[in-house]
This record gives structure tokens, sequence and C-alpha cells, in this order.
DNA sequence: GTGAAAGCGCTAACAT
DNA sequence: ATGTTAGCGCTTTCAC
């Protein structure tokens, strides 16, 4: 059996609360903390974070709630993330609910039940229910990179219509009418607001019956394929393409199909840069403030937790 | 305060004992099971794993160390590990300890301090101290593409040294003698297992000469970089590169340098055939069995927690 | 500054 | 199959 605060108290002629109050700041005297030291070291107490954490109704975790943890844009949130986390203490528990609705509700249950003091999600489903089983037992909970429509969370999300109808317009001003765009299922927020940048940008440029949407499906994979798809109808003067692993493969699929994106079409893509630029010279990409994303989210989880109010949050994209 | 087991009592009519037995698969009436799932669905209960593991002394959490979270390799593997551990009831708990031997150790104490009943690491130390914190305390762990000197542990790893001997070998059996290779600091096992490789392949075939070794920093930009100062002295006739994110950071290069890697120059990278395949058809890479890396990992720390041996499992990773 | 005592929510041994 | 009871190890009043 391990070793307890009892087995402290008897080791320095003490009682467990007096080595509770030394352990939780208390005033102990001088030469007790010493003895107290002294057991501890002794008998390689571990303190058992169970009982203190069934009595203070505190673990010290955020749980992580991510579609897909194969994925560079969550993951370099997350990396930030855990870095401002642990600095204060926490731990962070991942789970990837593969982007289905329901195993999203079983990973938040099944964190809720490992007492996590709050949760870090990005959000499938952002309808009013939200995280509703967080919310319902004041959980804090912080979206990032969605939007939804539950007042009670924080949302620490980009400027996604704004920076998509720049990076449309920026297509536009450099001569092209016909302008794809693969984007991912219209239900997911950032989807949405990206194509809505979209539509309206080539909406107030007159070219409305120019509008010509692709779905991907998130992965290097869905945009590969979306990009086939197009390419083999036709290939327009620029493909505007809008998150990170879509860019990738449609970038792929036209070199596949001997169009160079940012040569023989222009190309502007999400946060792929790194990886396309000595591929494809001429692309552009917009550039989303990831690790900033998963800092703020940090930082507001923990200020909620302190009681801090639900804050939403908007960071700003660019295009390099 | 939160919904408890007695709460669910009080509203079924029946006793705490009884909701336990539920929970914890034992016999109760099929129509008092469905008056308690009615009364968990009313009150949104759930349980409270503080409770429960001051009793067990099992947390049915596991804590996983990484080198890099920001890294395909690492998540690919624990992607599946998440899904085998939550399918049995563990939660994972990530830490990142960004290639820092110190760090590494502080992030071990963290996941030890927060009661984890194993650990997968894809440790940085593999010396006969290796995870000592934990062995120590008897928290069984499986050290993940990674064979370390501490016999406690359990070891899931491929044949690092065979396959990248058989890659070189295909190199050289395609007429290739000057054959380079990007490498990670061989410190870190699987560098040093597959430059062994490397080197044998080179020396049997009587090429001790043509040995030629850059050192890489195991991310896309040290491939890039590494391949930049290689080929900014002269193209070799083929480039073995050696692990996933250096792969698609030479090729890049190469490209940037105007040396189409897999047609200009043969090139037998690792794992990332997604990625580069569609820019660089003539590529060879070194496929390793991620997911079953994940899974295995996930089976031998449950089996351990379970009174399980510790065991040493080696995959085969295969060329395409 | 320290002690005594209660209780957090659950499980498990035993009784029925 | 279900109820009774005790206790896991800690924190937290409330005395002294």
């Amino acid at each position: 059996m391990a070793v307890t605060i009892k087995d402290l108290a008897r080791e320095t002629g003490l009682t467990p609360a007096t080595i509770s109050a030394y352990f939780n700041g208390g005033n102990v005297r001088a030469y007790n903390k010493e003895k107290i030291e002294n057991a501890i070291e002794k008998t390689g107490y571990i303190r058992n974070d169970f009982a203190r954490g069934l009595r203070t109704h505190k673990s010290r975790t955020i749980g992580v709630l991510l579609p897909e943890i194969v994925n560079k844009f969550s993951t370099s949130i997350i990396s930030e993330t855990e870095e401002c986390l642990r600095k204060r203490g926490y731990g962070m528990i991942v789970c990837d609910y593969r982007s289905d609705a329901k195993r999203e509700r079983e990973a938040m249950r099944f964190l809720l039940s490992k007492m996590v003091d709050g949760l870090i999600v990005i959000a499938h489903d952002t309808g009013p229910g939200a995280c509703r089983a967080a919310t319902q037992n004041d959980v804090p909970v912080v979206a990032v990179d969605r939007m939804t429509d539950n007042p009670k969370l924080s949302h620490v999300v980009i400027n996604n219509y704004d920076i998509s109808k720049k990076a449309v317009n920026s297509l536009i001003s450099r001569g092209n009418k016909d302008i794809a765009v693969i984007c991912g299922d219209l239900s997911v927020y950032t989807a949405a607001k990206r194509f809505a940048g979209y539509c309206d940008a080539m909406k107030e440029a007159g070219l409305t019956d120019n509008i010509s949407y692709i779905n991907g499906d998130l992965s290097v994979k869905g945009g590969y394929d979306a990009a086939k798809t197009l390419l083999g109808k036709r290939v327009p003067q620029a493909l505007f393409v809008t998150t990170y692993e879509m860019s990738i493969g449609a970038a792929m699929a036209a070199k596949d199909m001997g169009v160079l994106a940012g040569s023989d079409m222009d190309f502007m893509g999400f946060d792929a840069m790194d990886y396309l630029k000595p591929f494809c010279p001429g692309i552009m990409t917009v550039i989303q403030p990831v690790e900033e994303l998963g800092r703020v989210a940090a930082e507001t989880i923990i200020s909620m937790i302190d009681g801090g109010p639900a804050r939403n949050i908007v960071l700003n994209a660019n295009i390099r």
C-alpha cells in the first residue's frame, strides 16, 4: 500500500490536518515543516490526487476534443496549448472524435467522467446544444476555430469571412474571373464562413455566374480528390482552397494533371505554405495564427476555471 | 453540486450499491437497468472518477510522452493508440517534451503525479536509466519506436536496421554507387539503426568510400536544410532520407534546386509517399506500420497493467 | 499552530 | 438481485 498522509502524521507525531496545511500553504512551525519534509523524503510519499480531487473537485486537467489528431492544423494549436497548460500545472487529456457527431458526444462524456476542470474543443456540433453535457455540469468550455450558438462557451476564432473575402478579392484583382473554391462540408463553421467570404467577393465583383464550389473532406486526400474532379472538367483561372490539408492535396492533384498551381493557374491555399512553396513557387496562402489560437485557448480556459466570464475572441489571419 | 450515485439511488428507489453494480457489469434486473438509464438521462449524471480511483487505485489513464506533438509520424501512432485505449475505457494524457532531455524528465514526473496507470513513451533517453521515475514507482512503461537498455520496459519497434539495409540495397541494385543519406542525430535510436543499415549495405557492396552522411533535425525544415547543404556541393546519384518529415523537406529542397527527386536523382524516403508521390512520381519510400505501432503499444500497456510481463515486439516495415 | 471529526462519491464485502 | 456498511486519503470547518 502506498504511503499516505497518515503515515507522515505518525512519522512526525503530528496530525493529518497539519500535514495538509503544510501542503496547502498554511502556517506550520519551522521545526515541524522540517520534520514533515524529512518524513516525505524518507517514505517517498506522493500525494494522492484522487483523494485531493474528491475533496476539492479540481483535477488540474483540461480535456481537449479534436476532429482528427492526425491534422497539422489541430496539432499546431494544441502543441502550444499543452505548453501553456503544463506551465500552469495543468495536464491535457486528448480525444479524437474522427469527425463523427456521435463519437463527439461519447468522447465529451468520457472527458467529463475524467473530471476535467475545463474543455477545449474544436466542435462539430455548433448548434445551441453544443457541449451541453459540459455546460450542464458547469464545466467551462472554450470552442476553438468554431463559433457556436451556445452563449455559455468562450470562442477563439479567426476572421474567417473577412480573410476569405480578402483572399478572393486579391485573386480577382489579378484579373481572374473564373475562380473555383474547394471547401469542406458547409455544415462545418469554418467552411461556411470561408465559403460566404468567397461568394460575397465574387458577387460584389459581378462574378455571380462564376461561383463554383467543390466539396472536399478536409483531408489531404479530400483536397486531392476534389481538385481531380474539378480539373477533370476544366481548369479554372484560379483556385481557392480553404484548409491546410486540402491545399496540399489540391496542389498535388493539379501537379498530377499537369497544371502547376501558382503558374498555370492562380492558387490561394490555407496555411500550407511551408510544404508547397518549393514545389509551386507562385502560390499564395492564408496564414492562420495557429500558435496564438492555442495560447489564447489555454489562457481563456484557465481564466474561466478561475471564475472569469465567457469571452469571444477573434484573431486575424493574413495573406502571404 | 453535481449529480451523484445517491441521486440516482433516490430517483430509482434503489441503493448506491445497485447503481454501482450496474456500472461495473454486475447483475441488475432488466427493468431496474431501464430505470437507472432513465435516471442517468434525466439528471445528466457523470460518474466521479476521483471517488472511483480512490477506491480502486486505478486512474484508467495512460500517459503519453512524445518528442514533438506536431509530427505526423507521432500523431499517426497515437491516433490509433487513443482509439484502442478509449475503447477499453482508458484516457490518454499527452505531453510533448520538445526533443529536450530535461523537459522529458519533467514531463514524466508530471505524468506520474497525475497517477497514470501506465506510460507510452517515444523516449529520448534510451540508456539503462530510461523512464526510471516510472519503473521505480512500479508504473509500467511501453517504449515505442525506441529500444532502451532498461529491461523493465516493453518495446515496440520496427526492423530499422534490416529495412534500411534493404532500402539501400535496392538503390544499389539500380546501379547507384554515390548514395548519400540524410539522417537525424545518431544519438537517437532510430537514426543510429537506420544509419547502420545504410553503412553496412554500402560496405557489403564495396562502396565504403561513398558513404556520405548529412545531419538533419527530424523536421521538414531539417530535411530541407540538410538537402540544400548536400546539393549545394554536389548531386549524388541517389539520396536516402530516414524520416517522414525530413523526406518531405529534402524532396522540396531538391525541387527548389532544380533536381527532381525520383527522376534526376534516385530517392528513397520514409513514409511520406502520400505527400510526395504526385510531385515526384519516381520516388520510393520505406513504409512503416504506424497504425500497428499505435495499436500494439496500447495493447501492450494494458496487458502490463493487467499484470503481464514486459515484451519486446518488432514490426516489419516495407518498401513501396 | 495544531487536533478532532466529518465527509467528498464511490466500491466491495457481506448480509439478506 | 439488492441492501447495509465501512472506508479509500484527503481537505476543511471548528475547537482548543
